[in-house]
DNA sequence: TCCAAAGATGTAATGACTACAATAATGGAA
DNA sequence: TTCCATTATTGTAGTCATTACATCTTTGGA
């Protein structure tokens, strides 16, 4: 659908607000940052600030949506297939994403910028949350024993939080092309070790 | 130690507020009661409940404790135990108190009121964290694999996170004493489950 | 050209929380 | 008992996110 202008300028706005917004939380801090600040940079109004974000938080996690993959993996997996296996390779598929060469920086910086903030902590599980339930909702589909899926979705969560934080301790700073592909494999290996783990108890 | 009749007096405030507003909480909501509500009907200044209570949710979330009972369990376990055993042996022990005949009402009435309110949804993830953090580290000391140990720890807490749903959906409200034995052992059933899974994928 | 829809703005209010200064109760020393 | 240093309690003022609502402005289309 063609957007008109009128639609066109309006998420022109919200583009411009959401830059604006985050180039500010990764400088100084989500806290330290007030969204009449915000709206000031931007030169809008507060209120049109909150015409578009529901909350402060929003404007940072701004590309929602990246919590669906894993339900989407499993809806698009083939019948047959073990849902552990195709949860792993997900996430491998994500990871090798993030640790492109020009990813790797701004994500380290972007997730320093939540764990420096407990508002963006609790978002970022209430998302994570979102994620089981959905992923629970895709299991479903496709086996009937709610309790297990309900587990797998659970336990796909927690392994995610113990890896993600793992990416974090391992991963240096300035990405020294030896020690970055060290520490990627060690963090393949984690991985594999970590999934290895839920397959086997869900087996 | 002896308290003064300064710091009886003190406590006794506290007390006063904390219940005070739980009977607020779970009479109308914790968003519908605002702090100031709660300072009028407890008699004080709206500074003095922020005086005893870092936030709003501490009025709530008063007896905190519980969330170090997994990690107590751990250092109080003898050394060749498995901690898959210990720690289903702590959750079975808290199921049990939970279930007692007196505490079932009680408990779902202050489930359903977190569950009804944003803030102390989020505040209850935010223990759920502070348990997995401490629980990881009373197995930190007696076993030097920490990719496991946080991995155990956040495995636990996935499995209470999805038992706790289970307790709440199975229970019915009024405790009929046929059906409440049906549901405690079906509940005992998933408990046994759920760790099964967990003690094979960590074996 | 003109109107109705929709975006942007401004103002005022609520509610949690903090900073800070003032007040009051109290435990202990003289 | 009297007086002082603590310390609990209070009151005032302010910050910040968020909402309600009325108003202004832009714009798409009749």
């Amino acid at each position: 659908m063609e957007l008109g202008r009128r639609e066109r300028k309006k998420q022109q706005t919200r583009q411009a607000i959401s830059d604006v917004a985050t180039a500010l939380f990764l400088e100084r801090g989500f806290d330290a940052v007030t969204v009449a600040e915000v709206a000031r940079a931007a030169d809008v109004a507060v209120q049109t600030v909150f015409n578009h974000f529901p909350a402060k938080e929003d404007l940072f996690f701004d590309e929602r949506g990246w919590w669906t993959g894993p339900a989407r993996a499993i809806r698009e997996a083939p019948a047959g297939a073990d849902p552990v296996d195709v949860l792993e390779a997900e996430y491998l598929k994500g990871t090798r994403e993030r640790l492109e060469v020009g990813h790797l920086a701004t994500w380290k910086q972007f997730v320093r910028t939540i764990e420096g903030s407990p508002a963006l902590l609790a978002r970022r599980r209430l998302t994570a949350e979102e994620l089981e339930r959905s992923l629970t909702e895709a299991l479903d589909e496709r086996s009937p024993d709610q309790l297990r899926n309900r587990l797998t979705a659970a336990l796909y969560a927690a392994a995610q939080k113990v890896l993600e934080e793992r990416l974090m301790s391992v991963l240096p700073d300035d990405a020294a092309p030896a020690e970055l592909e060290q520490a990627q494999h060690e963090l393949e290996r984690a991985i594999a070790e970590v999934f290895a783990v839920l397959r086997r108890g869900l087996r």
